[in-house]
DNA sequence: GTTGAGCGTT
């Protein structure tokens, strides 16, 4: 029945506050800058202890000037912390990030030489994203997260004028954020990569080993986040290009089928397909990032489905990777 | 000890 967000106007939100300090000494308190209509203190629901912060709303929004031009201020004995409320949900992400998750950044070739940041090329870095990329699974965290990555593949905290929303406020029940996608280092040149020689058709001829063959794969790693689940099998979307052999245990490592050519990987950078929709998603400045929920360019929701040829997790090391070594 | 809820869907 109100405007979202208006009557945010002229309310404070009060942080600090003593455990003792109540809804009545709290009105008590701020009714000498205005006429306070409104007054509440957060409490925990079970215990109904106070959680330490309340919300003042003013008759006057100016008068929330006025408080804070008054600082500091202190109320049973402790100073508390008056600010301009924001309207809820609106907070940023302030998860703190913990071992190992949400700090995201850029990813830059370790070796030094010429290359230039995000240009894909022999470095393996340049290829390295490119098999989670067909994957289409694997570095793509689930579409209701996605528009919380900002051009640069960037965490954008909610709120943050990047247009469109960032992920839902991590509430209380609300399950965390997933973790840190590390492979954002898609830098897709206007266009997409070329489809490379020897695999023109993209997507349908990526490699075939590394389908239920060779070690079970490793543990869960950041590629593939504990809560995300593993990718549906997608019947006959990536067929077995051969019989499973006999024993999964010892393959012959000196008789590679001649399906599985020993292939250096750098070779098919990206298999030829189209990543222009990531490039969109996560690279090129240029371009808006969708707003939310918005169903946004074709194709910058992920790949099609097919092709998933390799396991999760296992390509993170492409350089010197192997289908019969780990 | 610092940003609030639940009802119910056109």
């Amino acid at each position: 029945m109100n405007n979202s967000g208006a009557d945010e106007i002229g309310k404070l939100f009060v942080g600090g506050l003593d455990w003792s300090t109540t809804q009545e000494t709290l009105r008590s308190y701020f009714s000498q800058y205005g006429e306070v209509v409104d007054c509440v203190i957060m409490k925990d629901k079970t215990t109904n202890q106070s959680r330490g912060f309340g919300f003042v709303k003013f008759k006057d929004p100016n008068c929330v000037g006025t408080v804070l031009a008054s600082r500091p201020h202190t109320l049973d004995g402790r100073n508390i912390d008056p600010k301009p409320c924001t309207p809820r949900g609106m907070q940023p992400e302030r998860t703190r990030p913990k071992e190992g998750w949400v700090e995201v950044k850029r990813a830059e070739p370790r070796d030094s030489k010429s290359q230039a940041p995000g240009q894909p090329g022999a470095s393996q870095w340049g290829s390295r994203v490119v098999p989670n990329a067909a994957n289409g699974w694997a570095g793509q965290p689930p579409p209701t997260w996605q528009q919380g990555y900002g051009p640069q593949g960037m965490w954008v905290p909610a709120g943050q004028a990047i247009g469109g929303y960032g992920p839902p406020p991590a509430g209380r029940g609300a399950p965390p954020p997933p973790p840190p996608f590390t492979s954002y280092i898609v830098s897709t040149p206007p266009g997409g990569f070329p489809p490379p020689q020897g695999f023109p058709q993209g997507y349908g001829a990526p490699p075939q080993f590394s389908f239920g063959y060779g070690p079970p794969p490793p543990p869960p790693d950041q590629f593939a986040p504990p809560g995300v689940p593993p990718p549906p099998a997608t019947p006959g979307a990536a067929p077995l290009a051969f019989p499973p052999p006999p024993s999964q245990a010892a393959p012959d490592m000196s008789k590679p089928p001649t399906a599985q050519p020993d292939f250096p990987y750098g070779q098919y950078a990206g298999y030829g397909q189209d990543l222009s929709g990531f490039g969109q998603g996560f690279s090129d400045p240029s371009q808006q990032p969708p707003s939310y929920g918005g169903p946004s360019v074709p194709g910058s929701g992920g790949p099609p489905a097919g092709g998933s040829g390799f396991g999760r997790g296992q390509n993170h090391n492409v350089q010197g990777f192997h289908p019969y070594r780990r």
